[in-house]
DNA sequence: GGCGTTCTCTGACTAAGGTCCGAGATATGA
DNA sequence: TCATATCTCGGACCTTAGTCAGAGAACGCC
């Protein structure tokens, strides 16, 4: 079925390269939890928790792990006075995970353990060569994760949704000169990017939305783009275009046959994608305010 | 003893964050290994097996494994058909370990799966973005590489000094014009570069040469560095500046307040290196048939 | 208040990874 | 030839890691 094209054989090859000389010397990163006396599983969910203290249910999506599997772990971990374990009080259906003393002192232990193997690593290395390393990682690691980024159709008025949502609005009335204010269109709004007629995507990447965008019906077999935003870290790694493809592929779905959007000009970056994914300029089409330049294209 | 330089920090923080998400996202991926129901120790094992056939002996020393556990594993893979454990006809208490051809057509299997993750991994970007991480990656790996070479002092005349200083002298006679060649001077030269007024050091990645170099001394205080070379595949990380400053390291251990090298305008990277590394430019200080320009420096 | 859903937690279970020990075969040196 | 060391192997045993199903509490919506 697909096709073997040669680039993607050698790319994969600089891949398989890089896995086996790095995770042989790094892969011993590991040991860096195992020297704890901890199991690594437990050491993992420590530290994860110390990271950043949440409810089970989000550290459960971030170490892709059993319900079952992660309590007994919390247990464990709450009899060696490591971890609280407490109700939610905003839903007592869920629990809260916190680190005590002990735990953070724990904590602090696997992040000096850690960041001393990191620096070992770059013992050997000139500063020129060190930031040469930092820059090529740094570029692998946001290409890795927009590579892996989960694109998930959920309901316009999901928490999730609107978080990705708020985030887009936030940068607008940052971005645009006079400010942005969303008023009371949401709900209506959220409604319309619903079935039947239209759809709400978000891309996540550990439980967090980096991306988002929805369609909805604007006319006969004609949909339009809405609320296309990319989380600022992860611009310039391809996500924006693979949505907007994702998007289109969404709007064939729902039945159409061209879509439309509507932008403003403040968002240069936004207008460069749109004309590399084959959006043509258009007139106005409808009467948002914020609107200044207007593209369409056809998906036949 | 070692200050908190906060650029260093800084990359090492990079470098943690690229080991979290890349093991996370890849690590678990590294089911290539599970997805052939074995599980993962067998077929580490088994992948060992196929890439050098050894005695249970060897095997458990490579892979670190307990007698008894390795023996329950062999006896799994025996049963499955995929390797043969024979006696040893040298030391019949001993087992030779091979693969029977299934167990070769299984390694293949390995082989596929393992390319097949990468362009798994691969498949949601687009070419640009792959060609992007794939530069990535392979520049970090060169310096990952680069920073975990081990540099060591070894006899100018045993095998692995020969081996480096063969492909030296091979690369200069690519490189020369006329030619180069290295003459009688071979035993006399290893000689004086060894104890007590010189020294041999290679660099090695995997046990494999990647880079050497020595030093000889040529007068009252004064040494000279020769033989300094870094593999093609290695250059541009650093390796050779490394070197070099070790060498003055040793220079300096031997006694030495100065030293001097020659070298051929024709090595224009080796020219730039010196300089860099402080060495300035003096009159023709021997008879070498072979070296046009000639460097100093101070060690005080 | 009723009902379906969401969430945590426990118990039961399985597979894998790994350690320890001793039996039995084989080599080695005196 | 005998004592000692080396080597493989299987049995007993343990911890991790992970899955699955169901009980029971809490929530949201009508």
């Amino acid at each position: 079925m697909t096709t073997s094209v040669p680039e993607t054989d050698a790319h994969a090859g600089v891949v398989r390269r890089f896995n086996r000389s790095y995770t042989q010397r790094i892969g011993a990163l590991d040991d860096s939890f195992l020297g704890t006396g901890m199991p690594l599983g437990t050491a993992r969910l420590l530290f994860e928790v110390g990271a950043d203290p949440a409810t089970t249910r989000d550290l459960r999506a971030r170490l892709g792990l059993d319900s079952g599997y992660l309590s007994r772990l919390l247990r464990r971990l709450e009899a060696d006075g490591l971890v609280t374990v407490t109700e939610d009080p905003d839903d007592r259906r869920r629990r809260v995970v916190g680190l005590t003393d002990a735990g953070r002192a724990r904590w602090d232990d696997l992040e000096r353990r850690s960041a001393e193997r990191a620096r070992e690593l770059l013992a050997p290395l000139t500063e020129r060569q060190r930031a040469r390393l930092a820059a090529a990682l740094a570029e692998a690691d946001l290409l890795v994760r927009a590579a892996t980024v989960t694109l998930e159709r959920v309901d316009a008025s999901s928490p999730v949704a609107r978080a990705a949502v708020g985030e887009y609005f936030a940068e607008l009335d940052r971005r645009f000169p006079g400010g942005f204010d969303a008023g009371e269109q949401s709900a209506a709004d959220a409604q319309k990017l619903g079935p039947p007629s239209g759809a709400f995507v978000v891309a996540t990447s550990d439980g967090e939305p980096v991306a988002c965008g929805g369609v909805q019906t604007i006319g006969d077999g004609v949909g339009e783009i809405k609320r296309m935003w990319v989380h600022a870290d992860w611009r310039g790694a391809g996500l924006g275009s693979r949505l907007l493809r994702h998007l289109e592929g969404v709007a064939r779905e729902l039945g159409h046959t061209a879509v439309r959007l509507d932008t403003n000009g403040t968002l240069t970056e936004a207008v460069a994608m749109y004309r590399r994914a084959g959006y043509l300029e258009i007139e106005r089409y409808n009467d948002n305010p914020y609107a200044e330049r207007f593209f369409a294209k056809d998906l036949a």
